[in-house]
DNA sequence: GACGGTATAAGGGTCTTAGC
DNA sequence: GCTAAGACCCTTATACCGTC
Protein backbone atom coordinates (compact mmCIF):
# COMPACT_ATOMS: atom_id res chain seq x y z
CA UNK A 1 0.00 0.00 0.00
CA UNK A 2 1.10 3.33 -0.88
CA UNK A 3 -0.29 6.61 1.12
CA UNK A 4 1.64 9.99 0.10
CA UNK A 5 1.50 13.68 0.67
CA UNK A 6 2.19 16.40 -1.34
CA UNK A 7 1.87 20.52 -0.22
CA UNK A 8 -0.12 23.21 -2.47
CA UNK A 9 1.62 25.95 -3.87
CA UNK A 10 2.61 28.79 -1.99
CA UNK A 11 -0.63 30.47 -3.85
CA UNK A 12 -3.02 27.53 -2.35
CA UNK A 13 -1.69 27.15 1.26
CA UNK A 14 -4.33 29.66 2.65
CA UNK A 15 -7.10 27.48 1.69
CA UNK A 16 -5.22 23.68 1.58
CA UNK A 17 -3.69 21.50 3.86
CA UNK A 18 -2.22 19.30 1.17
CA UNK A 19 -2.99 16.66 -1.84
CA UNK A 20 -2.35 13.09 -0.81
CA UNK A 21 -2.77 9.59 -2.81
CA UNK A 22 -3.79 6.08 -1.65
CA UNK A 23 -3.21 2.77 -3.68
CA UNK A 24 -3.40 -0.23 -2.98
CA UNK A 25 -4.07 -3.71 -4.20
CA UNK A 26 -7.63 -5.30 -3.22
CA UNK A 27 -5.12 -8.41 -1.23
CA UNK A 28 -3.65 -5.01 0.52
CA UNK A 29 -6.64 -3.23 1.24
CA UNK A 30 -9.41 -5.43 1.37
CA UNK A 31 -11.46 -4.67 4.62
CA UNK A 32 -13.70 -1.88 6.14
CA UNK A 33 -12.15 0.73 7.09
CA UNK A 34 -12.86 3.52 9.29
CA UNK A 35 -12.11 7.59 9.62
CA UNK A 36 -12.91 9.44 12.43
CA UNK A 37 -13.59 13.23 12.45
CA UNK A 38 -10.10 15.55 11.76
CA UNK A 39 -11.55 19.01 11.02
CA UNK A 40 -11.15 19.04 7.32
CA UNK A 41 -12.91 18.63 4.25
CA UNK A 42 -11.24 16.75 1.38
CA UNK A 43 -12.37 16.58 -2.44
CA UNK A 44 -12.01 12.89 -3.30
CA UNK A 45 -10.97 11.13 -6.95
CA UNK A 46 -11.20 7.60 -7.19
CA UNK A 47 -9.53 6.66 -10.28
CA UNK A 48 -8.90 3.44 -8.66
CA UNK A 49 -12.15 1.00 -8.10
CA UNK A 50 -15.03 2.86 -6.36
CA UNK A 51 -15.19 2.71 -2.84
CA UNK A 52 -18.79 1.69 -0.46
CA UNK A 53 -19.55 3.92 2.24
CA UNK A 54 -21.87 2.72 5.37
CA UNK A 55 -24.54 3.87 6.70
CA UNK A 56 -25.69 4.72 10.31
CA UNK A 57 -28.39 1.71 9.48
CA UNK A 58 -25.92 -0.24 8.47
CA UNK A 59 -26.26 -0.40 4.75
CA UNK A 60 -23.76 0.36 2.08
CA UNK A 61 -24.13 2.54 -1.02
CA UNK A 62 -21.71 3.10 -3.69
CA UNK A 63 -19.66 6.20 -3.45
CA UNK A 64 -19.78 9.37 -6.58
CA UNK A 65 -16.20 8.54 -8.15
CA UNK A 66 -15.45 12.57 -7.88
CA UNK A 67 -16.61 14.46 -4.63
CA UNK A 68 -16.23 16.01 -1.73
CA UNK A 69 -16.98 15.31 1.65
CA UNK A 70 -18.23 17.99 4.47
CA UNK A 71 -17.03 18.03 7.78
CA UNK A 72 -17.86 14.76 9.66
CA UNK A 73 -18.90 14.99 12.81
CA UNK A 74 -18.65 11.58 13.70
CA UNK A 75 -17.10 8.15 12.41
CA UNK A 76 -17.18 6.87 8.78
CA UNK A 77 -16.84 3.54 7.54
CA UNK A 78 -15.85 2.88 3.82
CA UNK A 79 -15.08 -0.37 1.50
CA UNK A 80 -13.08 -0.49 -1.20
CA UNK A 81 -14.66 -2.63 -4.08
CA UNK A 82 -11.63 -3.57 -5.70
CA UNK A 83 -8.20 -2.42 -6.55
CA UNK A 84 -7.58 1.00 -4.20
CA UNK A 85 -6.50 4.16 -6.49
CA UNK A 86 -7.44 7.93 -4.34
CA UNK A 87 -6.46 11.26 -5.11
CA UNK A 88 -7.36 13.61 -2.23
CA UNK A 89 -7.56 17.31 -1.99
CA UNK A 90 -7.60 18.22 2.14
CA UNK A 91 -8.82 21.81 2.47
CA UNK A 92 -8.80 23.77 6.08
CA UNK A 93 -11.41 23.93 8.06
CA UNK A 94 -12.65 27.08 5.93
CA UNK A 95 -11.35 26.83 3.00
CA UNK A 96 -13.51 25.25 1.03
CA UNK A 97 -16.34 27.40 1.37
CA UNK A 98 -14.94 30.38 -1.84
CA UNK A 99 -14.54 28.33 -4.04
CA UNK A 100 -18.03 26.27 -3.29
CA UNK A 101 -21.38 26.72 -4.42
CA UNK A 102 -23.16 25.11 -1.45
CA UNK A 103 -22.79 26.05 1.99
CA UNK A 104 -20.36 24.08 3.81
CA UNK A 105 -22.87 22.86 6.62
CA UNK A 106 -25.19 21.65 3.58
CA UNK A 107 -22.30 18.47 3.33
CA UNK A 108 -21.72 17.71 6.83
CA UNK A 109 -21.40 13.67 6.93
CA UNK A 110 -21.83 12.92 3.42
CA UNK A 111 -20.63 12.62 -0.34
CA UNK A 112 -21.58 15.35 -2.36
CA UNK A 113 -20.94 14.65 -6.51
CA UNK A 114 -18.22 17.32 -7.30
CA UNK A 115 -20.63 19.35 -9.99
CA UNK A 116 -22.85 19.76 -7.19
CA UNK A 117 -20.45 21.41 -5.16
CA UNK A 118 -18.32 23.27 -8.09
CA UNK A 119 -21.03 23.76 -10.48
CA UNK A 120 -20.95 22.08 -14.52
CA UNK A 121 -16.78 22.76 -13.95
CA UNK A 122 -16.97 19.95 -11.81
CA UNK A 123 -17.53 17.35 -14.16
CA UNK A 124 -15.06 18.56 -16.81
CA UNK A 125 -12.43 18.60 -13.54
CA UNK A 126 -13.35 15.32 -12.39
CA UNK A 127 -12.77 13.22 -15.48
CA UNK A 128 -9.40 15.38 -16.20
CA UNK A 129 -7.80 14.43 -12.91
CA UNK A 130 -9.62 10.53 -13.68
CA UNK A 131 -7.92 10.42 -16.91
CA UNK A 132 -4.57 11.49 -15.58
CA UNK A 133 -1.69 8.96 -14.97
CA UNK A 134 0.56 10.63 -12.57
CA UNK A 135 0.20 12.20 -9.12
CA UNK A 136 1.97 15.26 -10.60
CA UNK A 137 -0.14 15.72 -13.59
CA UNK A 138 -3.28 15.55 -11.37
CA UNK A 139 -2.14 17.83 -8.62
CA UNK A 140 -0.88 20.16 -11.68
CA UNK A 141 -4.51 20.23 -13.27
CA UNK A 142 -6.33 20.78 -9.47
CA UNK A 143 -3.76 23.48 -9.28
CA UNK A 144 -4.59 25.20 -12.12
CA UNK A 145 -8.51 24.95 -11.73
CA UNK A 146 -8.11 26.14 -7.72
CA UNK A 147 -5.66 29.02 -8.19
CA UNK A 148 -8.07 30.28 -11.35
CA UNK A 149 -11.41 29.54 -9.49
CA UNK A 150 -10.26 31.21 -5.70
CA UNK A 151 -8.99 34.35 -7.38
CA UNK A 152 -12.36 35.07 -9.05
CA UNK A 153 -14.34 34.03 -5.80
CA UNK A 154 -14.84 35.94 -2.26
CA UNK A 155 -11.66 35.83 0.24
CA UNK A 156 -12.07 33.69 2.76
CA UNK A 157 -14.16 35.36 5.73
CA UNK A 158 -11.15 36.84 7.74
CA UNK A 159 -13.21 36.33 10.85
CA UNK A 160 -14.00 33.08 10.51
CA UNK A 161 -10.56 32.40 9.45
CA UNK A 162 -9.20 34.15 12.81
CA UNK A 163 -11.86 32.22 14.91
CA UNK A 164 -10.26 28.65 13.11
CA UNK A 165 -6.60 29.89 14.03
CA UNK A 166 -7.53 30.31 16.95
CA UNK A 167 -8.98 27.27 17.69
CA UNK A 168 -6.17 25.25 16.31
CA UNK A 169 -3.20 27.09 17.97
CA UNK A 170 -5.18 26.13 21.65
CA UNK A 171 -5.49 22.73 20.53
CA UNK A 172 -9.46 22.86 20.74
CA UNK A 173 -8.89 24.48 24.32
CA UNK A 174 -9.92 27.67 23.64
CA UNK A 175 -13.29 28.16 25.77
CA UNK A 176 -16.04 29.55 22.65
CA UNK A 177 -17.34 32.35 25.19
CA UNK A 178 -13.83 33.89 25.83
CA UNK A 179 -12.79 33.75 21.77
CA UNK A 180 -11.59 36.90 20.63
CA UNK A 181 -13.83 38.67 18.14
CA UNK A 182 -13.58 41.70 16.20
CA UNK A 183 -15.80 44.48 17.41
CA UNK A 184 -17.60 44.84 14.16
CA UNK A 185 -19.35 41.54 14.55
CA UNK A 186 -21.62 40.05 17.46
CA UNK A 187 -20.78 36.44 18.67
CA UNK A 188 -23.86 35.94 16.82
CA UNK A 189 -23.01 36.56 13.27
CA UNK A 190 -19.47 34.51 13.98
CA UNK A 191 -21.54 31.43 15.27
CA UNK A 192 -23.78 32.13 11.64
CA UNK A 193 -20.65 32.51 9.40
CA UNK A 194 -19.06 29.92 10.95
CA UNK A 195 -21.20 27.20 10.90
CA UNK A 196 -21.63 27.89 7.16
CA UNK A 197 -18.56 28.25 6.14
CA UNK A 198 -16.74 25.42 8.40
CA UNK A 199 -19.74 22.94 7.81
CA UNK A 200 -19.74 22.53 12.05
CA UNK A 201 -20.21 25.17 14.68
CA UNK A 202 -17.65 26.63 16.72
CA UNK A 203 -18.06 24.16 19.66
CA UNK A 204 -17.58 20.83 17.02
CA UNK A 205 -14.62 22.49 15.77
CA UNK A 206 -13.16 22.62 18.72
CA UNK A 207 -14.10 19.35 20.23
CA UNK A 208 -12.85 17.54 16.97
CA UNK A 209 -9.11 19.37 17.37
CA UNK A 210 -9.14 18.33 20.37
CA UNK A 211 -9.94 15.15 20.08
CA UNK A 212 -7.27 14.95 16.83
CA UNK A 213 -4.98 15.91 19.20
CA UNK A 214 -5.10 13.33 21.79
CA UNK A 215 -5.32 10.81 18.33
CA UNK A 216 -2.35 11.70 17.29
CA UNK A 217 -0.83 11.89 20.80
CA UNK A 218 -1.83 8.07 21.07
CA UNK A 219 -0.77 6.94 17.30
CA UNK A 220 2.92 8.09 18.16
CA UNK A 221 2.70 7.22 21.57
CA UNK A 222 3.30 10.18 23.20
CA UNK A 223 1.22 9.23 26.51
CA UNK A 224 2.01 6.58 29.45
CA UNK A 225 -2.02 6.36 30.51
CA UNK A 226 -4.64 7.40 29.15
CA UNK A 227 -5.49 9.53 32.26
CA UNK A 228 -2.26 11.02 31.84
CA UNK A 229 -3.43 11.52 27.71
CA UNK A 230 -6.85 12.97 29.04
CA UNK A 231 -4.76 16.07 31.22
CA UNK A 232 -2.48 16.53 28.48
CA UNK A 233 -5.51 17.37 25.81
CA UNK A 234 -7.49 19.72 28.70
CA UNK A 235 -10.18 16.73 29.51
CA UNK A 236 -11.42 17.20 32.92
CA UNK A 237 -10.77 13.48 33.71
CA UNK A 238 -10.23 10.43 31.75
CA UNK A 239 -13.87 9.66 32.17
CA UNK A 240 -14.77 12.84 29.96
CA UNK A 241 -11.85 12.14 27.45
CA UNK A 242 -13.37 8.32 27.04
CA UNK A 243 -16.74 10.25 26.33
CA UNK A 244 -15.86 12.28 24.00
CA UNK A 245 -13.15 9.42 22.07
CA UNK A 246 -16.63 7.00 22.15
CA UNK A 247 -18.63 10.04 20.07
CA UNK A 248 -16.53 10.39 17.57
CA UNK A 249 -14.93 6.80 17.05
CA UNK A 250 -17.76 4.70 18.40
CA UNK A 251 -15.21 2.96 20.52
CA UNK A 252 -13.16 3.41 23.27
CA UNK A 253 -9.52 4.19 23.39
CA UNK A 254 -8.12 0.92 24.20
CA UNK A 255 -10.64 -0.99 21.93
CA UNK A 256 -9.64 2.26 19.10
CA UNK A 257 -5.92 0.16 18.76
CA UNK A 258 -7.38 -3.30 17.72
CA UNK A 259 -9.93 -2.60 15.31
CA UNK A 260 -9.03 -1.37 11.87
CA UNK A 261 -8.39 1.97 11.75
CA UNK A 262 -5.34 2.15 9.38
CA UNK A 263 -6.58 4.54 7.43
CA UNK A 264 -6.66 7.06 10.15
CA UNK A 265 -3.44 5.80 11.07
CA UNK A 266 -2.38 7.13 8.19
CA UNK A 267 -3.61 10.18 8.13
CA UNK A 268 -3.11 11.01 11.69
CA UNK A 269 0.65 10.20 11.59
CA UNK A 270 1.96 12.90 10.85
CA UNK A 271 -0.58 15.38 12.06
C1' DG B 1 -28.93 40.65 7.14
C1' DA B 2 -27.75 41.38 11.78
C1' DC B 3 -28.87 41.79 16.56
C1' DG B 4 -30.46 40.50 21.23
C1' DG B 5 -33.36 37.94 24.67
C1' DT B 6 -34.56 33.53 26.16
C1' DA B 7 -35.39 28.53 26.47
C1' DT B 8 -33.23 24.32 26.36
C1' DA B 9 -30.41 20.59 24.81
C1' DA B 10 -25.92 19.27 25.23
C1' DG B 11 -21.66 19.48 27.51
C1' DG B 12 -18.66 19.59 31.50
C1' DG B 13 -17.41 18.60 36.34
C1' DT B 14 -17.39 15.47 39.99
C1' DC B 15 -17.88 11.26 42.19
C1' DT B 16 -18.49 6.35 42.40
C1' DT B 17 -18.19 1.63 41.06
C1' DA B 18 -16.54 -2.43 38.61
C1' DG B 19 -13.42 -5.35 36.00
C1' DC B 20 -8.86 -6.62 34.89
C1' DG C 1 -3.20 1.11 39.49
C1' DC C 2 -5.41 1.58 35.14
C1' DT C 3 -9.36 1.68 32.32
C1' DA C 4 -14.24 2.03 31.43
C1' DA C 5 -18.78 3.34 32.46
C1' DG C 6 -22.71 5.59 34.72
C1' DA C 7 -25.27 9.02 37.54
C1' DC C 8 -26.28 13.49 38.86
C1' DC C 9 -26.28 18.34 38.68
C1' DC C 10 -24.68 22.71 37.15
C1' DT C 11 -23.04 25.45 33.26
C1' DT C 12 -23.00 26.99 28.73
C1' DA C 13 -23.36 26.93 23.76
C1' DT C 14 -26.81 27.02 20.49
C1' DA C 15 -31.31 27.44 18.26
C1' DC C 16 -35.30 30.00 17.83
C1' DC C 17 -37.86 34.03 17.30
C1' DG C 18 -39.09 38.85 17.35
C1' DT C 19 -37.22 43.32 16.21
C1' DC C 20 -34.61 46.78 13.86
Amino acid sequence: MIYKEFEPSDDLKSILKCYWVLEGTSEEINEKQTIVPDGCMEMIFHYGDFYYQYLPDGSKIKQPRCFVFGQLTQKLEIEPSGDSGMFAVRFKPEGLQPISQMAAKEFQDSAVPLDKVLGPEGLSLGSKILDASTSEERIKLIEHYLTATFESSAIADSIVNDAVNTIISSQGRQKINELPIESSVSRRTLERRFTDTVGVNLKQLSKIIRLKTAVHKMINKEYNTLTELAYDNGYYDQAHFIKDFKKYTGLTPKDFFDSNFSFTHLFYENG
